[in-house]
DNA sequence: CTGAAAGCGCTAACAG
DNA sequence: CTGTTAGCGCTTTCAG
């Protein structure tokens, strides 16, 4: 009826260890927490017999314990755009390295994030990154004055207390009016996303901006509904119609549709026809059947700086950020001459 | 000094909801088990006041008294191939369609996942779903006995005794074979990804005994290393040495990338010089520019398994499914006369 | 620096 | 069917 020693029924826990080396159960729990008083000698002797029992701190246990869970979740809103898998993959592997675990949030088209929040709650997350979906302010709030930091990626809210942090959509739509411009295109379509996000609206505005300057306007402007390869296709069609020089994709995944469409279905040579530039410059951009001229969003910068926010101090203040895109110059721009 | 009723300081918990209504605490935890027994007039009474004080059962504090959490983790190796991202939206999908939470664990290049899962275990994950790594079957047993469930997807181990869920690759590589002997090809050379994993061993081996039941064999076998666009392109350089009439990369972003080259790099027309094929049927292999012909795994069917297999009960047994893909054929094989 | 004790919020026997 | 009583494994005062 003697308790074997090398044959515990469950995992090892603290108590284990504890009983072990004679000290109290609180005691192990303390060398464990970089900020407790534990006589040195006593420490490394923790460790070492914890090692040997192979026993690790149950999250469970502590999170219980102490309402948090060093788990931070991240929202999703749909993923057919590629951008948001490259976020993502950096993102998780970002949080990985800073000791945090990624709760994936898939939230179903169509769905609003904010009814699903508060089942996220309950499972003490720390945080929440939320990109390709929105939320509201009031729910924002309700987080932060639970000390759980939301920051939003490539979204921005009026509420100016929910960090944010983003690609300067407006720079990138100027930078982009200016390259079009100086290099002689005439006829410029605009190919706008969905209406109600905040990037399409600053990357147009930021473009007609940038073309008003200069005393120049649109010759169309063609409402493709969603960032999706087919929706960027059919919006080509449309496009052609207009006979633009240049054609300005809200995103790359509408470019890349758009490119495909231009090229083989409406017998277009881009850019000897019609040039055509995106926004992102997602991976697939850069493959030589597109050589598509875009925007680079700094990604990797905006996964650090955000996972820097949702691990910062509840004493830390939200702050809202914005990051330059980089042109990049590829092949589906042509210099017109002439008129 | 009397409480405030209104005005609770923390989230409203089960005795909250107990003390309004004058009965045991107990009561009210059963009232949210299905199978525990409680008086219907009771139940719909403790239902509605916990609605009316919003109060949710927490999920952390249940997870440490059931040891389970209904959390699953995801693992991921590279999220470099497109296929893996696309896995990855209908797993959460899927997931969280069945009340399941997707913990998403990025396993780094390089990592062995081995090392990685007892970290995991410390959250009571319910199960693991495996994709794109592998686990050793001691690892996999441990969790089995623990009563966690663990499948793999697309890959399979020697032990019978976890869970597997993959594409006939095998089947694949043959009918690929036909294709390209039906259509009159002549010098073939296949294009092997990672030599480790099992996707890439069944498509070489079905396709080589496709080929080897006709007589017929390879002009060439390239390395590619890694299944990566520019590995594929990388490929297609040394494969054109070869005079090829027809090459089988072992997956769809190896395609892609050896498609671009053989065109725009080695001046190459595809089909008409040579006809490429792949394996998987990732989004991007129905764009206009590739139309490629490749072999459709049954990505739904396989995740919706996988989300069946993690969720059952323990005593079902943990068996291997095969799913056959299939053959989609668009315009990258072209039709050989002659010789 | 260390130990004892009181929770965190819920589930699960066990009596009644 | 319902209440009581122990925990789950850890953190955190509070004394010593």
């Amino acid at each position: 009826m003697s308790k074997q020693p090398g044959r515990q029924k469950g995992p090892v826990t603290s108590r284990d260890v504890a009983r072990l080396l004679g000290v109290s159960q609180s005691m192990i729990s303390r060398a464990f927490d970089p900020r407790a008083s534990v006589s040195p000698a006593n420490r490394t002797r923790i460790v070492e017999a914890a090692r040997a029992l192979g026993y690790e701190p149950n999250v469970i246990a502590r999170s219980l314990a102490t309402r948090r869970s060093s788990i931070v979740a991240i929202v999703m809103g749909s993923m057919e755009n590629p951008f948001y898998t490259g976020v993502l993959d950096q993102l998780a592997q970002a949080l990985d390295e800073a000791g945090l675990r990624s709760l994936l949030f898939r939230v179903p088209p169509g769905q609003d994030v904010d009814d699903q929040l508060p089942a996220l709650r309950r499972y003490n997350v720390d945080g929440l990154i939320v990109a390709s979906a929105s939320i509201s302010s009031r729910i924002a709030a309700e987080w932060r004055r639970d000390d759980r930091r939301v920051v939003l990626i490539n979204r921005t809210v009026p509420d100016a207390s929910v960090a944010s942090i983003s690609c300067d959509n407006c720079g990138g739509g100027r930078q982009l009016a200016d390259l079009l411009l100086d290099s002689g295109h005439k006829r410029l379509v605009y190919v706008a996303g969905p209406r109600n996000t905040s990037t399409n609206r600053d990357r147009e505005d930021g473009f007609m901006e940038g073309l008003m300057e200069r005393n120049a306007g649109l010759v169309g402007r063609i409402d493709a509904g969603e960032y999706s390869f087919n929706a960027g296709a059919a919006a080509a069609h449309r496009a052609a119609a207009l006979k633009p020089d240049g054609i300005f994709f809200a995103n790359d995944i509408l470019a890349l549709g758009g490119l495909d469409a231009l090229r083989h279905e409406l017998r277009l040579q881009v850019p000897k026809h019609v040039s055509v530039v995106g926004f992102d410059d997602i991976e697939m951009a850069s493959w030589p059947s597109y050589r598509l001229t875009t925007i680079r969003q700094p990604v990797s910068e905006m996964v650090s700086s955000a996972v820097a926010a949702v691990a910062a101090s509840a004493t830390a203040q939200a702050n809202s950020i914005s990051l330059p895109g980089l042109l990049v110059e590829r092949g589906s721009v042509m210099r017109r001459h002439g008129m």
